[in-house]
DNA sequence: AATTCCAGAGAACAGTTGTTAACTGCATGG
DNA sequence: CCATGCAGTTAACAACTGTTCTCTGGAATT
């Protein structure tokens, strides 16, 4: 079935990933729109003109990594809202899930926050299109919750995106506390911790 | 008192008027990172030697922008969280206000969601600095609520923050509809209200 | 009235950028 | 085994960048 793929077509991928490693790399510390085709193939190794082999413009890689960086995010999505013991637990589980994501993938969260309101319009899109995926999943997930009898599909997916955005915004203040002492961003967990509370507490009494 | 400067001065702060309004206009559809400071100069018509007159860097502009942009935002807050009668009514007075001050100034708040995670570190700083002023600000605020009652400090603060952080992201998501029809508008100043008084209802049974 | 000051102009610098064209070598399919 | 396809190279292009130094005209100070 899977065809197994000639020695060609593996050589040119391992040079795409390569390219969108460097340029990931170099978009910790400037924004897509600033960041030039020559600058990646430079970092990476090979001539500029390599570049066009694999996309189209800078914009275009930017689109490619928004997919590789969200998709990573689904199965984590998945396993933090599905076992619904205690509520309490269950916030602190997710809290610590988004701490590890941003500990084990830096690069692409910030990437994912500094484009999503960047100067790149496919970007942008892109980033809100997945985004829109997200919430419509966590929505889904909500709806099967005994926690949300009653709820209309309206409601139910303004707090989705009211979870989503939260996890993101959770997942910010990690980055920015990444190589602060461990207090603080303990801190910062707690924090995050109360919000998502407060909101759930806003949750159970909605339909007061 | 106040020295009427000459004719001198006024005509230097004419030219950096000039820069900062030309480097916003062309912030609408490129980040801070990518904006050089020849671009500047040209749209207004001067010397890219003037440009080091007034600033040092094109961050040093970012940084003055992040002032003008939030500075404009604090008499905001106050009229917003001032008068306490309904709860639902202040919301909706709230969300009203959000979506007339992204129609009066929508360089601004767009370049402040950009350059909020963007890639050039002082402007992010200036940027969260002033955020965590509105925080405060608020916070005092909300502590004279009676509402507020036997809230503690941390607390909050924790509930300004996401107020804060739930003001912006309306700003931007009427941002995004700006040039969308009226109804797609009003649909989305319809769920940031539902959002808010989510929030309302944690904050009322926080203590529970 | 003579002097100082300084916002802005002008020219030149070494480097950088995206994009084009024609090329090379090698894995691939007939 | 030979011809085709195609990832990556090389060279060149016009245009652009930030920064330096020197200069100028006219307001500000004395």
């Amino acid at each position: 079935m899977s065809h197994t793929l000639g020695v060609r077509q593996v050589q040119k991928q391992k040079t795409r990933r390569a390219l969108l490693d460097a340029a990931l790399a170099l978009l910790e510390e400037q924004s897509l729109s600033s960041l030039g085709l020559r600058e990646v193939t430079r970092a990476v190794g090979v001539a500029p003109t390599a570049f066009y082999r694999h996309f189209r413009s800078t914009a275009d890689l930017g689109v490619a990594l928004v997919e590789e960086a969200l998709d990573s995010l689904h199965p984590m999505i998945r396993t933090t809202l599905s076992p619904a013991e205690d509520s309490d637990e269950r916030i602190t589980r997710a809290v610590d899930l988004i701490a590890g994501h941003v500990a084990a993938n830096p690069a692409h969260v910030r990437f994912i926050a500094r484009e999503r309101h960047g100067g790149v319009q496919p970007v942008r899109e892109a980033i809100r299109d997945q985004l829109a995926r997200f919430a419509e999943e966590v929505k889904a997930e909500l709806a099967e919750d005994p926690a949300s009898a009653g709820w209309n599909d309206d409601d139910l997916l303004m707090l989705a995106g009211l979870y989503v955005d939260q996890m993101l915004m959770t997942a910010c203040l990690f980055l920015e506390t990444q190589e602060a002492p461990e207090e603080e961003r303990r801190r910062v967990a707690e924090v995050a911790t109360r919000r998502m509370r407060l909101i759930s507490i806003g949750r159970r009494h909605w339909l007061d």
